[in-house]
DNA sequence: GATGATTTGTACGTATGTATA
DNA sequence: ATATACATACGTACAAATCAT
């Protein structure tokens, strides 16, 4: 009987997927030196769990574009912090803020009142040391600007790279000073957009997830 | 309809991602009905392989965001709300102003020439009524916009977004008036980016699709 | 609310393609 | 260049969870 290693605290997930988020963070920290070859049997012995699960998450994460997938040859973790990586990162960016953008434009005064609302739920969990309902939060904040921008394709569009993104910001949430500056550029944010100041609000959404997300470490 | 079998024809592609873009065109072109699951063992049944390249197809797409995937509940394809044509022509032309905001911060001088060496040869074709090369010289005005954003992940996805159109704009291309529109707003463009001046170009570009596309007519 | 059927998640064995001697 | 070793891709069996009844 193969026996995890340490207790999972959320026990609704799957292997392959807590599998994913210790994987990519592992990655992003650099414990595995660049262009190491990523072992699916040393993986699985590593974390106490059968290969199926380790393939699964390796596959998230090279569609994710953390890592290298080349078939037969298997995963290596990429020598630069992934050009592509950054490029996605970018390309998030540019989404987001144009949502910000559009939203400064469109949004009605009932969607403005809900987006503020979610800010101060952020702002109440700042305070606690509760890095998932942060998360979801940060979520939250996200998708009401998605939905703000009134035009579903880039919504979706946005939405679905945001989505990406999930496992590599999983472990971000941890760090106080990550937090404390995600707040405030979302605030930041916030405030653009209740002024209806459509560059101020594209600017610093820009600025929020160029550098908050998880840029080349 | 999708082929059932394959004569085992092993090319330098796994099954895995045979059968993601398999199940991506299927997806796509709404061969399943929206919030349909998608049983793993049918699939499997379907395509002639076992449940394993079927998952790992499942999770590539699901972290591309084409369809959902809940742990223990299985694969489902988003009720995507219907998008309209308006909406769908904001969404490119919010891309098309990105690629051209990003052109003129980013585009090398290089390519600014062949930007204007482009945007000559399509005001040189307006003379004449040769309504496919001038289409043709549009596509590559906008082709250049999307190489010159420097970011690969929004340009693959602009220049998607307008492939949709192209059948749409087929017709336009005969309008006299229209040719002369599209140059002109064409123009606005250039020297709004030659001049590196961002806002300009963003907003010279909106104003580009958002009046010359085919509107709700 | 409990129970059975169906489906997903995980483990493991086998074969083929890749890399090395 | 041929052969050998090894890692990956695929198939299959079992376990666990969800859903229907």
């Amino acid at each position: 009987m193969t026996t995890p290693t340490h207790p999972t605290l959320t026990a609704k997930q799957t292997q392959a997927e807590r599998l994913s988020e210790l994987i990519a963070q592992a990655v992003m920290q650099g414990d595995f030196a660049p262009g190491a070859r990523l072992d699916e049997v040393h993986l699985a012995q590593h974390f106490g769990v059968s290969r199926t699960p380790v393939r699964e998450a390796l596959r998230h994460l090279a569609t994710s574009g953390l890592i290298d997938l080349r078939p037969r040859r298997g995963a290596v973790v990429p020598a630069r912090p992934h050009l592509d990586l950054q490029t996605m990162i970018a390309a998030l960016a540019e989404m987001e803020a144009t949502c910000a953008r559009l939203s400064a434009e469109h949004m009605t005064v009932t969607e403005q009142h809900f987006l503020a609302s979610v800010h101060d739920r952020m702002a109440a969990l700042a305070q606690t040391g509760d890095a998932d309902g942060y998360a979801q939060a940060d979520n939250a904040f996200h998708a009401a600007l998605h939905a703000g921008a009134h035009n579903l394709v880039i919504a979706d569009v946005t939405a679905s790279m945001r989505r990406r993104f999930a496992p590599l910001r999983a472990g971000q949430w941890q760090d106080q000073a990550y937090r404390a500056r995600c707040l405030a550029d979302h605030g930041a944010v916030l405030r653009a957009i209740t002024a209806r100041d459509a560059a101020a609000a594209h600017a610093a959404m820009l600025q929020h997830i160029g550098s908050a997300e998880p840029a080349a470490a």
